[in-house]
DNA sequence: GCCCATCTTTGACGCAGATCAACCTTTGTC
DNA sequence: GACAAAGGTTGATCTGCGTCAAAGATGGGC
């Protein structure tokens, strides 16, 4: 099974499809050798459990396919989405031992591992990995606060409009061009998963996303499948300035 | 005045409170010095404002004394802290042209600040000055972790029994030794300031600290000074575990 | 085709925390 | 010592979202 995955993996770091906006996007070509050393590629299923928190850690990687998320728990089972991890995101943090978070993959995934201790050495000696990671860690810094707007100030209708207008800006800044027109896509997370994100219960989610569809927010073909027929005005019921260029 | 306050602030790294926690931290002499020629003081007041977001940032810089906070706004009023930066936090971030949140000093303030542009050049040759902002931004990457667990899914109560642990392990950390006896610390932050952390209004705020004090679980004498007599207690009204080593 | 598991929707009801309002305490100014 | 301003407390009421419950899609396995 996990050889079938194998050999359909990326095997050279020109042909990766995250090779100018992961963590290793700013390296020469004799630092992509090094890199390569040390690297080596894991499959997930949707739905399973890449580490568990407070399990020992002994790699750190990039998502190169795929979606994971990082979630944090209190005893009592009540739990808190504290990230979204999408192609060319950074799993791990050099210099812990252990996991902070469970990650969890909720789409097929890939990931372009390196074990932990000589990945540590390599960025002792590389500034190319050292600097692109701090930019990487900065913009996640960022987005971590503007989700913490979002799960202290804003209603549910809002919390999800604002899920929806982060998941189309996203999709629009992968594929090319075409600033206008309806934005369409896949939501790729369960109602549950949405909850977990945005400190709300499935069933508000569930409920939250029939009222947008009612009132011609978006249009909705089976479950998953989004039509956004307006950006502006989603941005609006996000509660987000709507002047902002739509594209990063 | 700003002249009165200069005569009392700190001239040589030497003698400065955060030498060994800032983004200076693992610097060598003759880096200092080489920082020392961009670097320059500033004074605030309790509850001026440092920078409003949009504005144009031509400095980064570290807390020395006091303690001020990062808060974003929504167009309506709505307001949410996203950073409460303590002595030898950073400010600002190397690369970035214009704030992206308000920074105001709740406390008098000084702040050990750089121009950017010469900051940014010397990070550039500087692995020691970079590597140390890498660690601090994670570290802060982890916290606003934290706080999005708080944010999302605990109660109000839970929510200033979380925030009260944070500023009393905070102390703890400081004042060394003594890991026994009840703790006891001053509030930084207003009943608002407060609620704006936690994502609740002043009014929950206020009635929550009541009815922690009226469980014996702290202790007030006036508005601002807190004892904590059993901190495990604390932890676990917090909904934290409560096997955590009581510090970092 | 049928069954079962998973995901989702919708309804009824209750409660935690927001809102609105009044009043208290402390501090600084004249 | 009177006054005002800022910060804080407490009460009454309202409401958005959680909780509990039931039932409707959808898809995979046999």
């Amino acid at each position: 099974m996990l050889n079938e995955a194998a050999k359909t993996l990326p095997r050279d770091c020109g042909d990766c499809p995250i090779r100018h906006r992961a963590v290793c996007a700013r390296c020469e070509s004799d630092e992509l050798a090094k890199l390569d050393t040390i690297k080596y590629y894991r499959s997930f299923e949707a739905g399973q459990t890449v580490i568990w928190a407070g399990d020992k850690m002994d790699f750190v990687g990039s998502v190169v396919t795929g979606i994971a998320t990082l979630t944090q728990a209190m005893e009592d089972g009540r739990t808190q989405m504290v990230g979204l991890l999408l192609p060319s995101d950074f799993v791990g943090r050099p210099g812990r031992e252990t996991a902070a978070y469970d990650v969890v993959a909720t789409t097929d995934m890939v990931m372009c591992c390196f074990r932990r201790k000589p990945f540590e050495e390599m960025m002792a000696v590389t500034p190319h990995i050292a600097q692109r990671l701090l930019e990487m860690t900065l913009d996640e810094l960022d987005a971590a606060r503007e989700w913490m707007l979002v799960l202290g100030r804003k209603t549910a209708r809002e919390k999800i409009a604002s899920l929806l207008s982060i998941i189309a800006r996203r999709n629009a800044s992968l594929s090319v061009g075409k600033t206008t027109g309806p934005m369409v896509f896949d939501l790729p997370l369960t109602r549950e998963a949405m909850a977990d994100y945005l400190g709300l219960t499935l069933e508000t989610v569930s409920r939250q996303i029939s009222a947008l569809r009612k009132d011609g927010v978006i249009v909705l073909e089976g479950k998953r499948h989004v039509t956004v027929p307006d950006f502006n005005r989603l941005m609006e019921e996000a509660g987000d300035d709507s002047d902002g260029g739509p594209l990063a």
